[in-house]
RNA sequence: GCCGGGGUGGCGGAACGGUAGACGCGGCGGACUUAAAAUCCGCUACCUUGACCGGUGUGUGGGUUCGAUUCCCUCCCCCGGCACCA
């Protein structure tokens, strides 16, 4: 059974429905969120798409149960804002240009124009007047002016850095065009340069992005991500001598996290870029030491990372002095160690470290034992040994415990001038340079006389001219376009070139929630007074693969234009929530080699956008995602079907059933116990949609429309009970399923718009049950289900429980040890 | 290797430390139909039984508890992230 085979069942035309209330609402303005609405504001924003080309089944994941929530908001009564856009610069649409001879600007608008199509399918609650396109001048003209605030206060500045560079294409490629070391596209090796680019200054920042106190709720695997990914490690950074050497340089420093062990150091070893590499080589060992730095600098970083567990190193030809104990102690180079963290340098204590332990044993070097194990009994180690212990072979620390000794020598180094406690991260600043035609060029100008200038304010936007050469030529696209780059000096009008990368695409979204609240705004990146009024972003929901670039980067961004006086607030998202990843129908990412990639076009238009959002929010726990079913999703619409059927019914039918003979006790109990159901599915609904627990708030709507289907069967209700019931189940569904609850509103005979209305309440006290299903274990398994009264005490449900003839039989007469009660659940009889 | 999250019927999944399998899919049986589809009704963890009863069951092995899918420890798988950070 496929979709397209089941629509023509459906008691209703799912398409012409949709099409119906998507216009309707469009037209009046649902959607718009009033300026001055006086209620409590809620600001529910979804991470905004890259235009691809096409609305995949995972982009209605992540935005159809987003959107249902900000509409349970609004029901609670809230002016709720929840905004789409597009994430509209990067890469592939660079990728297009070069392979298929589109402009990126023509490729992008066009994915755009079709994927607002597709949007508009979903029936969300965006407000279109507030769309952003990031690609468009009047967004990234805001970028540029940022960049210029963080230059203005220190935060932007130039350095080298590393980039992936292919050596047959003659070009910078990104991260992800490099496959096992290889150029995507031509298969060379690639290698890595290093060239001057911007970066800004988060590390600056490292301690207060730590400080997760102002957030409100966020998983916590992504707080543990950012702490990893900021990696804080406290530590001491102690200088060897090597002023024997008569160079500039009287020391090498080191940063150790173990200074306890500073006794055990049988060597140095220095990163291959150290600059004292070259003035520490002895001239017999130059041409070995040469090659090696030569095929480190040769290798990418990425690769060199990469690369087993093998450590490779080259001997200087040096001695440095460790003073603590006056050894000396010879300097190597080894490319695992990364000019990049601490001071590029590393002391080597084999027995307690397991990096310099394999170094070591490839290098002969000595491992010494200085902190004991209790265990110990004297001899070399097979393994490095991390644990802790007692001081050992470490003069006059000798005996203290190592946390004693961490603590007494880090004083005494201190105290000698030998070096000094200090915090290392490994976050490193943030490169936003892009070797990349399709981005926001950055606002920077060259001038031989005046050096780096800032484009002034009053400039902005510096244009991305339209024209540029694509294919690859070793160079910036831009570079070659001679009317972008020669440019007059802002400052002294003498001939100038401009800066020709582009900024990182993660520039634009540090801040794009604050440009939805008014995106035509002309004086600012953002109106002041809208700024004031919505910001933090109350939830925000998108994909974990975010965890830590852009999630960190906003932090980042918000904290440090907090400090400039631009905004009031210290977070952008208060809130988080991940959502899962959505699968194919073989339990496997969706990919176009795989053959298993859903359109949602197609089971849209046959189903209606209704039966997909039911079921993507009925799969299973929204954060755990899950996979596609084409017959699973035909089970949804087959619900709906038998929704519309409960509310075509005329209740006026079940006047006439009151003359059948019935007991009225009975019917009086019918109504009680829908009553109760009722007020419990509204109390389930609530809390689950509150906490984006879709999948059982669907869960209680269908057990309540199963026994809708009862009482109608058994004409156990009255009419009113009954139109009470439809009206808050339609109420109920409206969040979740928009289009059908709004027709069948409207179809009886219910004020537009349902979605104007409140979410049902409840009340504890008809939701609350009468009987109560008396469990009673006997040594902790069920023997028998007896129904009581819901306020049954202790006594009497004990007494009941030994009364029951099959529980006698269990206990076989045997006195009782004990009786556990758990009031209104059960009795458990120990014997 | 390290850090997260998981492992429950044929499938997706439900279950404040207290009736395991809600809800849905699929399957089986029935009603309706000339027939099929759709629709409606019933059954559906496994073993045993004609049926009740009974027994076994939440990746593995242990522990805590009157009672464990839930808490603790061991191990095995799956998914995601980080990956020489001194």
């Amino acid at each position: 059974m496929t979709a397209n085979s089941r629509q023509r069942e459906l008691r209703f035309d799912p398409e012409a429905i949709d099409r119906k209330w998507q216009d309707r609402w469009a037209q009046d303005g649902l959607h718009h969120t009033p300026p001055d609405d006086p209620r409590p504001k809620w600001y529910e924003l979804t991470m905004y798409p890259y235009p691809s080309g096409d609305l995949h089944i995972g982009h209605w994941y992540a935005m159809a149960p987003s959107d249902c929530h900000a509409r349970f908001r609004r029901m609670q009564g809230y002016n709720v804002l929840h905004p789409i856009g597009f994430d509209a610069f990067g890469l592939p649409a660079e990728n297009a240009a070069i392979s298929r001879g589109i402009h990126p600007q023509t490729w992008t608008m066009s994915n755009i124009e079709n994927m607002r199509r597709q949007l508009r399918s979903i029936g969300a609650i965006y407000d279109w007047d507030k769309e952003i396109v990031t690609c468009a001048p009047e967004y990234y003209r805001w970028n540029q002016w940022y960049f210029l605030k963080l230059y203005e206060n220190g935060l932007a500045y130039q350095a080298k850095g590393p980039v992936v560079w292919c050596p047959s294409c003659q070009t910078v490629l990104a991260n992800e065009q490099v496959l096992n070391g290889a150029c995507e596209r031509c298969d060379a090796v690639v290698t890595r340069r290093d060239l001057e680019q911007w970066f800004f200054k988060i590390t600056d920042y490292a301690e207060r992005l730590l400080d997760f106190s102002g957030l409100v709720d966020w998983p916590d695997k992504i707080l543990t991500m950012q702490t990893n990914w900021i990696g804080r490690s406290e530590g001491v950074e102690v200088s060897f001598d090597i002023s024997h050497l008569g160079l500039d340089d009287a020391e090498i420093r080191t940063f150790t996290t173990r200074i306890d062990t500073i006794f055990g150091v049988t060597f140095l070893a220095l990163a291959p870029e150290h600059p004292l590499v070259a003035p520490l080589t002895t001239d017999d060992r130059r041409s070995a030491v040469e090659a090696y730095v030569d095929r480190a600098r040769r290798t990418s970083e990425i690769d060199r990372l990469s690369t087993e567990t093998e450590k490779t190193g080259e001997f200087l030809g040096s001695y440095a002095v460790n003073r603590l104990n006056g050894e000396r102690v010879p300097i190597f180079i080894g490319d695992y160690t990364l000019m990049s963290y601490g001071t590029g340098a590393v002391m080597g204590v084999p027995a307690h470290d397991a990096r310099d332990f394999d170094f070591a044993r490839k290098y002969k070097l000595p491992v010494r034992m200085v902190i004991a194990p209790i265990s110990w009994d004297g001899s070399e180690p097979s393994e490095a040994f991390l644990g802790d212990g007692f001081m050992t072979n470490s003069g006059r620390y000798e005996g203290m415990t190592n946390e004693e000794g961490m603590a007494a020598i880090a004083a005494d180094v201190e105290r000698n001038g030998w070096g000094r406690r200090t915090v290392s991260y490994r976050l490193r600043d943030w490169l936003i340079s892009r070797q990349r035609y399709w981005g926001t060029p950055i606002p920077i100008v060259y001038c031989q006389l005046c050096g780096v200038v800032p484009v002034p304010e009053g400039q902005l936007p510096v244009l991305l001219p339209e024209d540029a050469e694509f294919k690859p030529t070793g160079e910036s696209p831009l570079a070659g376009n001679e009317n972008f780059v020669n440019t007059r000096c802002p400052q002294c009008n003498g001939p100038a070139r401009r800066e020709t990368d582009t900024m990182d695409t993660f520039m634009d979204s540090s801040w794009y929630m604050m440009r939805y609240l008014s995106p035509g705004y002309d004086d600012g990146p953002a109106d002041p007074a809208a700024l004031d009024r919505w910001l933090p972003v109350d939830q925000y929901t998108g994909g974990a693969e975010h965890a830590v670039m852009h999630l960190l980067y906003s932090r980042f961004f918000i904290k440090a234009l907090r400090d400039m006086g631009l905004v009031d607030f210290d977070e952008p998202f208060l809130r988080l929530y991940n959502q899962g990843v959505i699968l194919g129908e073989d339990h496997e990412k969706m990919s176009k080699s795989r053959g298993n990639v859903v359109n949602p076009d197609e089971v849209v238009s046959h189903l209606g956008a209704d039966a997909v959002r039911c079921f993507l929010m009925f799969i299973g726990p929204w954060d755990q995602g899950g996979p596609w079913s084409e017959v699973g999703i035909n089970g949804m619409a087959r619900w709906l079907n038998r929704v519309w059927d409960i509310l075509e019914r005329d209740p006026a039918r079940l006047d006439a059933s009151l003359d059948a003979p019935q007991a009225a006790a009975e019917r009086e109990e019918a109504v009680r116990e829908t009553q109760r159901l009722l007020h419990q599915t509204v109390r389930k609904c609530h809390n689950d949609l509150d906490r984006f627990k879709f999948n059982t708030a669907i869960a209680a709507l269908m057990e309540f429309s199963n026994h809708l289907n009862r009482v109608w069967a058994d004409a156990s209700v009255d009419p009113a009970t009954w139109r009470e019931c439809v009206e808050k189940f339609l109420l109920m569904l409206a969040p979740i399923a928009p289009h059908v609850t709004e027709e069948l509103w409207e179809r009886t005979g219910r004020e537009y718009s349902i979605h104007q209305q409140p979410f049902p309440t409840w009340d504890e006290a008809l939701a609350a049950e009468e009987t109560i299903t008396l469990v009673v274990q006997v040594n902790g398994k069920v023997r028998d289900r007896l129904q009581v009264p819901a306020d049954i005490q202790e006594d009497d449900a004990r007494e009941l429980a030994l009364a029951s003839p099959r529980v006698k039989s269990f206990t076989g007469g045997k006195p009782v040890d004990k009786a556990v009660y758990v009031p209104g659940r059960l009795v458990n009889l120990v014997v």
